[in-house]
DNA sequence: ACCCGATACGTGAATGTTCAACCATCGTAG
DNA sequence: CTACGATGGTTGAACATTCACGTATCGGGT
């Protein structure tokens, strides 16, 4: 930490529009989600990703990874979306130390069903009125952090 | 929602790169601030609007405004920083009302303490390695979204 | 065969956030 | 001047997340 901190004018701007960016648009989609369907953000992501999954069926340490989050809010998040019946826990025949998580029929026609306005507003709140040279600058910068972050270990 | 929802090949790559951003980036920060002096990142955002008006004061409401922040959460964690002895409440003369909220002395230590160490992390994971480019159609970017957000009425 | 550290979860308490009231004050239309 | 809706803020319960710990299993080394 011996160099100047200071950000500069020109990255202090950035920085307080990247930082609303932060803090408002994941806001937003977890409101539609939850008026939508009663999910939130980490909740779609999460039946999003076994919905991909072969067989709808997923570890849930490897699902942890995948999501960025920890084993502990994971394993509280699958109890609650079993209680609902959109997911369902079985054990894994492989190693009896793990659990695998499994999207129901119920689950995933409740995917099916909100998906489409999810990804609509994404559309319009990111990429309506983006051009195709600054959408790949924007994915660019963004790979470029996210290297940092593994970099730091976060 | 007539027309079709879906993402492109492009922009999906972009949208899963800016989404690990947006979950990512914050927890990093907040992480630091967590360590370092205790403090969430909603809470030193707080005391940082703080420290930057006349007199170290402003009305709640105003800053739940700048803070992008319900009243109800803000009341509760002016009321944590309170405890700890980092702000304190006081009365507006002008509007009984309102309660203005006031950096202390050791709110102010601690935030000039902690500071250099977050801005420059934001710098190394945000701004070391971007071009004066890159940082311009990020800004732009973002500033977009905002705007559709606002527009959105989010 | 046995031990020991690492891995994969689950759980309960502590903490933080959201939601739905509530009260006091303000501005204003009648 | 008074009634009433709007504004500013607090509070407590419900819910979500984090933290610290407990348990079971696995994969070696010896």
């Amino acid at each position: 930490m011996a160099e100047d901190p200071w950000l500069t004018e020109d990255e202090m701007a950035t920085w307080r529009a990247l930082d609303r960016v932060l803090t408002r648009l994941p806001r937003a989609l977890e409101a539609q989600l939850e008026r939508d369907a009663g999910l939130g953000y980490m909740e779609y992501y999460v039946l999003a990703g076994l919905s991909d999954q072969p067989g709808h069926t997923i570890r849930i340490s490897r699902l942890a990874e995948l999501a960025h989050c920890e084993l502990s809010r994971l394993s509280h998040l699958i109890s609650r979306l079993e209680r609902r019946g959109l997911v369902r826990r079985e054990p894994d025949p492989d190693d009896r130390r793990s659990t695998r998580a499994v999207l129901t029929e119920e689950g995933y026609r409740l995917l099916v069903a909100v998906a489409p306005a999810h990804v609509a507003l994404v559309r319009r709140l990111v990429f309506d009125d983006l051009s195709p040279t600054g959408q790949r600058t924007l994915r660019e910068a963004a790979n470029r952090i996210v290297t940092r972050l593994d970099e730091a270990g976060a």
